[in-house]
Formats: structure tokens, C-alpha cells, sequence
DNA sequence: CAGCATCCAGCTTGATACTG
DNA sequence: CAGTATCAAGCTGGATGCTG
């Protein structure tokens, strides 16, 4: 059992708080959140797929990228892998219980953006312009 | 007026579509999620607050890199920044009616996040020990 | 099909120094 | 205090080639 930085550290009264420096929720948030692990985790939760199906649904990801991004998740417990030893070889990527929920907030936020890309792009003309566009 | 490249595309039904390439949605929500993004909007979500009292929050940020997603998470219209000319200087940083909705839901999944950890740590120790231990 | 290994360009990041 | 400017370094990520 050994206790992570975060978790003994006075400021906080959360036991991971993902504001501290050192502990272990921050990286775990990197790889749900990062550029191809949200859109991976999102993907996911339509049910789950085969690698390259999973490649062609997240538009501009790379093999290797993709690759990285699900060990990262399946390391977390957010993924499951599974492999039949078939020839072709067939190996199907879901969604663990945990991942499901995790997937269901990361959704509400994209989807509340996608909702309000209007909003966005209009605050973009209006900063751009205000400063003579940089 | 632009047609973003994601609202032509026969392929989703969604107007602005996360998943597809050249959406303008994904450098926003990579904006909100990004390393130093999630953890600056979550801090946000506590009150408005001046630009060294938010390097403080945010640990490990430095002054570059919050000033940048300061300016990103502006032009995006979720942040609101307030300068007052006086000496020395003072700029409040707040987030916008947008960026409180945006920054709830991602607290919802940070939180989730760290309610979960223990699990998450015990998947790692399953995946790191079968392995043998990479 | 489902990947891993390698190479390397370039973007991101952190230190440091300086301005108003 | 609230930043901007500059520079070096390191990590990210794409392309390519190979395995089972």
C-alpha cells in the first residue's frame, strides 16, 4: 500500500486531488482527456470494435497513436481488450463498467460544446477582431 | 460566413461532429481538456481570481503556459479576463455563463476520476504484474 | 487484421530574463 | 503584479517497414 503524494498532502481534503503536483488522478485525466483518448473513449462507448474500426470512426488518429492511447486506458481500467486467437486475428476494444461512466461525462461535456461551437466561433471573431486580428 | 468543414460532411448527423478531422469543436474541446485547460477551467469554477493566485492553484503550471491557455480558453469564450489600470496592475480572470457549464461538466468526470482512483491504481497493479511488470 | 520497432521533424514546454 | 520574449530540450506523433 503505498500512498500516493496527493494524499497526504495538508492543502487538500480531497484524497486525489487532481490539482496537486504529484498525484496519479492528474495522469489518469491526461489519458481520458488527452487529443485521442477522449475521442477514443467516445468512440468506445457506441459499443464495442475491432481496432481498425476503431481507427476509421476517430478521423486523423495514427496506428501507433492509437495503439498508445489504448494501453494507457486499458492500463487505467477504463479499457478492455479482448483477443481471439483466430487467423485474421481479431481483437475487440470495450468500454469497462468504469470506462461507461467515464465515458458518459467526458459525452455531456463534448456534446455541450458541440452544442455551442456557434457561441465559440462568434467569441473567436469578436476577440480576433477587437485586436486587429493576430 | 464559413462552412466548418465538419457540417458538410455527409458521414454525422451532428452539426459540429468531435470525431470528424477538421472540426473546429476539437481544438475547443483539446482547449478544455488539455493539460493545463481542465485543470485552469476547474479552477475558475471556485470564483474569479488574479493570475498568480491561479499559478498557485494549479500546480507545476508556469507562467507561460497559463497565460497561453488563458488566452486560448478567452478567444473560445470561456473565460472573461477584467484589467484594471491600476498600479500595481490587477486582472481578474472569471469564467463566462459558458465556461460554468462547461467547467461543471468537466468536474463531474474529474471527480469521478478521483472517487475512482483506488480502482484505477488496482487495474494498473493487475495490468503491470501480468506482464511482469514493465 | 492487429499490431510493434525505429527514425526523426517539429511542436510543446520549462527556464530565464526583461517590460510596464 | 502581470505578463511578454527568447532559447534549448524533450516529448509527441507521423511515416515507414516488419511480424504473426
Amino acid at each position: 500500500m503505498e500512498t500516493p503524494a496527493c494524499t497526504d498532502t495538508g492543502t487538500s481534503e480531497q484524497p486525489f486531488d487532481v490539482f496537486a503536483r504529484a498525484c496519479p488522478s492528474r495522469e489518469t485525466l491526461e489519458h481520458v482527456t488527452g487529443r485521442w483518448g477522449s475521442l477514443t473513449v467516445g468512440a468506445l462507448r457506441e459499443g464495442p470494435s475491432r481496432f481498425n474500426e476503431l481507427r476509421r470512426r476517430v478521423e486523423g488518429v495514427s496506428e501507433k497513436m492509437l495503439s498508445q492511447t489504448l494501453h494507457a486506458l486499458e492500463r487505467d481500467g477504463i479499457v478492455n481488450r479482448e483477443a481471439q486467437p483466430t487467423n485474421p486475428p481479431r481483437v475487440d476494444y470495450e468500454l469497462t463498467p468504469l470506462g461507461i461512466e467515464v465515458a458518459d461525462r467526458l459525452l455531456a461535456l463534448i456534446h455541450h460544446l458541440e452544442e455551442n461551437m456557434t457561441a465559440v466561433l462568434a467569441a473567436r471573431e469578436t476577440y480576433d477582431g477587437t485586436r486587429g486580428g493576430r
